[in-house]
DNA sequence: TTGCGTTACGACTCTCGTAAGGATG
DNA sequence: CATCCTTACGAGAGTCGTAACGCAA
C-alpha cells in the first residue's frame, strides 16, 4: 500500500470510475493505473471495485469504506504540505474564496484590495457560484473558504463562522407610491415583487416574513444578483427587495430606499471552511480581518444609514 | 512524501527521536532511515526536528503539527488494513483486550470461554495493567478495547460504552462483629479496612461515601486484586471491601458478606476504545455479547444473590 | 572510545512506458 | 470497431545495504 495507489482509489471515485481519466489526471499511463490497483486489490485480499467484464462500475461495500479512510488520508496530506508551505513562506500562497454575487461585488472588494497591500505575494481567486453550490466546492477542495449567506445546512465536516448582519431593503423609483405613508408587509404584498432567487441572499428570510403573515408575493423577477434587481426597478417593473449592503450611495441615488429591519428578520453572511482543513497563516488573517471590519463603527454606521433612510 | 517517510516520523516520536532505534523497528539500516528523513524535510522545505549537533532532541513546532496530521493518517491506514482483513476473512483476527486484575479474575473467563467457541480462529490477548494505564494502551495501539471502572477522563478520542453496573460488600471472617446489626458507615469506619488501591476498582466511589458522611478511613491494606484483600481479611486483618462481583460462592463461603448498595454509589464498569479505529466484526460481536450478556437476568440475579445475603 | 547520524557508491527492486491482447457495448 | 481494462517486457528511477566519515558524550 502506497499513497499512490491510495490516490487512484480516490481518483476513480471522483471520475466515476474510469481508470482512463484517472491516468490522465496523473500524467501516467493507464496500465500503470490499472496496474497498481490490481497490486492493492491483491495485497487487501478483496476487490475494492465492481466490474461488468473488466469494466469499473463502482465501489464494493469494503470498497466504499476503504473510501472513507483515504479521504482523511489525502486531507492529512493536503494538511501536511499546507504546514510545511505556510511555514516555509508564509507570505506566498494561494487563496480560494467561494462566494456569491452579492459578497463579491458589495463586500469583498475593499477588504481584499486592504489583504494585497498586506499580502501581495498571495495569489487571490474568487470563484463565484450559486450558495448551494459552494459547500460543494469546499467539499471538492475547489475552494479553501466559502462566504454566504444562506442557512448552511448542519454539516459536522464544516466550521461556521458568523461574519456579519444585515436587514433587508425596498428600491423604488423616485416618487413611487412606496416612498411614503406606512410601510407593512400587506402594503408590500400589493406590489409585484423583484428580488432574489430562490436560496440568494436571504431569500428564505423573506418568504418566512411573508409567510408568517398568511401573504403571498407577486414575484415579478427573481434574479441571483442585486444588479438585475436594480436594472429592473428602474425600468419600473416594481419593487426591489435587496440587502442593504447592496445598495450604494452615490451610484444608487436616483432609487429610493427605505429599511426592512422591523419588517423581515436579519441576515447573517457567514465564513465556511472544512475542520478538518489547515488554513494557512494569511487565509485566517483574511477571515479574521474580515470579520473584525464588518463589526467596526464604520461599516455598522454605513448600514445604518442606508436603512435609517 | 511517501508512507514509509509518514511511519519513520511517528517511530521518531515513539522511540523519543531516535534513528537507531527507529530502524530497528522498520528491518532496514539506519543510512536508510536518516536518507529518507532528510528527504521529507528536503522535500517540505523545513526541518521537522531540533537536533543537537547531529542527534535528534525533539519535533520543531512544524514538527509537532506534522506529527498529528501522520498520526491520524497511520490510523486510517490501519482501519484500511483492518476492514480488508474483516472483509476477507472475519473468523481470523487477533484482539487484545485491555483490563485489570477485577475484570480479568471474575467476569472475563465465562464470556471469554464462549467467545472462543464461536470464534476459534480468533487469538485473543488479555493485558492486565492499572486503569490509569489502560488508556494508553488504547493510544498507544496496545490494546483494541480496555474494560475498566475508574472513571475515564473526558477524552474526546475514545468512545465509552457502560457494560454494567455493581455495588461494593464488605466481607469478614464468619463470626465477626459486623455480621450482625445495623450496617452504617460510621461504624464501618470504626474497623481497619482493606479495600483496592487508589484508582482501582471504584475505590473513588468508597472514599466519596465516607468524604461525604466526614468520615476517614484506617486502610490497614490497599491492593490491586480482590483476592490479595480476601486473603488478608481471612488472617483477621478487618474489613474488606470489594466489588460484589469478586465475591465468589463456592469458594468464599467462609466468609460473610453484606451489601453496602445503600452506603456507597454504585460503580459502572465500561467498554473503552478508539473513536477513529475501526473494531473487527468479532470485536463488535465480543462487546455487544458481554454487555448483553450483563443485562441478562441471571448474571443481575447472581449479583443480586451476593448483595442480599 | 563508543554510540549516533550523515554521506558515498554499487546492487537491487520497483514502477513506468510501450505495445499487444481480450472483452464489452 | 471503438473504448476500456489487463498483461508482457524492457528501460529507468528510486531505495537499500555496505562502508567510510564526522561529531558529541
Amino acid at each position: 500500500m502506497n499513497l499512490t495507489q491510495l490516490e487512484i482509489l480516490q481518483l476513480l471515485q471522483e471520475t466515476g470510475y474510469h481508470l482512463t481519466k484517472v491516468s490522465a489526471r496523473m500524467n501516467i499511463v493507464q496500465s500503470a493505473v490499472s496496474r497498481q490497483l490490481l497490486l492493492l486489490e491483491d495485497e487487501l485480499g478483496a476487490p475494492l471495485f465492481l466490474r461488468h467484464g473488466k469494466r469499473l462500475t463502482g465501489p464494493t461495500p469494503l470498497g466504499e469504506q476503504i473510501l472513507a479512510q483515504v479521504s482523511t488520508i489525502s486531507q492529512a496530506k493536503r494538511n501536511i504540505k499546507a504546514l510545511a508551505s505556510d511555514m516555509h513562506n508564509n507570505q506566498k500562497g494561494i487563496l480560494h474564496i467561494a462566494t456569491t454575487h452579492t459578497q463579491a461585488k458589495y463586500l469583498l472588494p475593499d477588504p481584499i484590495s486592504r489583504f494585497r497591500d498586506k499580502y501581495p505575494g498571495v495569489k487571490i481567486y474568487i470563484v463565484q457560484s450559486s450558495p448551494e453550490n459552494l459547500i460543494d466546492l469546499l467539499h471538492h477542495h475547489q475552494a479553501d473558504i466559502a462566504l454566504c449567506t444562506e442557512k448552511v445546512s448542519e454539516d459536522p465536516k464544516l466550521v461556521i463562522r458568523p461574519c456579519y448582519q444585515w436587514h433587508h431593503v425596498i428600491i423604488v423609483p423616485k416618487g413611487h407610491a412606496l416612498t411614503s405613508g406606512e410601510l407593512n408587509l400587506e402594503r408590500l404584498a400589493s406590489f409585484p415583487i423583484l428580488t432574489y432567487s430562490r436560496g440568494f441572499t436571504g431569500r428564505s428570510n423573506i418568504e418566512k416574513a411573508f409567510d408568517a403573515a398568511g401573504l403571498s408575493l407577486d414575484i415579478t423577477l427573481a434574479a441571483a444578483d442585486s444588479d438585475i434587481i436594480k436594472t429592473y426597478v428602474r425600468l419600473g417593473f416594481g419593487v426591489g427587495i435587496i440587502a442593504a449592503t447592496s445598495y450604494e450611495t452615490g451610484v444608487d441615488d436616483d432609487l429610493a430606499v427605505r429599511s426592512l429591519a422591523d419588517l423581515i428578520p436579519p441576515s447573517t453572511t457567514k465564513f465556511a471552511y472544512l475542520k478538518d482543513s489547515y488554513l494557512p497563516s494569511y487565509t485566517r488573517y483574511f477571515i479574521d480581518q474580515l470579520i473584525a471590519a464588518t463589526h467596526h463603527k464604520a461599516f455598522a454606521d454605513k448600514i445604518d444609514a442606508v436603512q435609517g433612510t
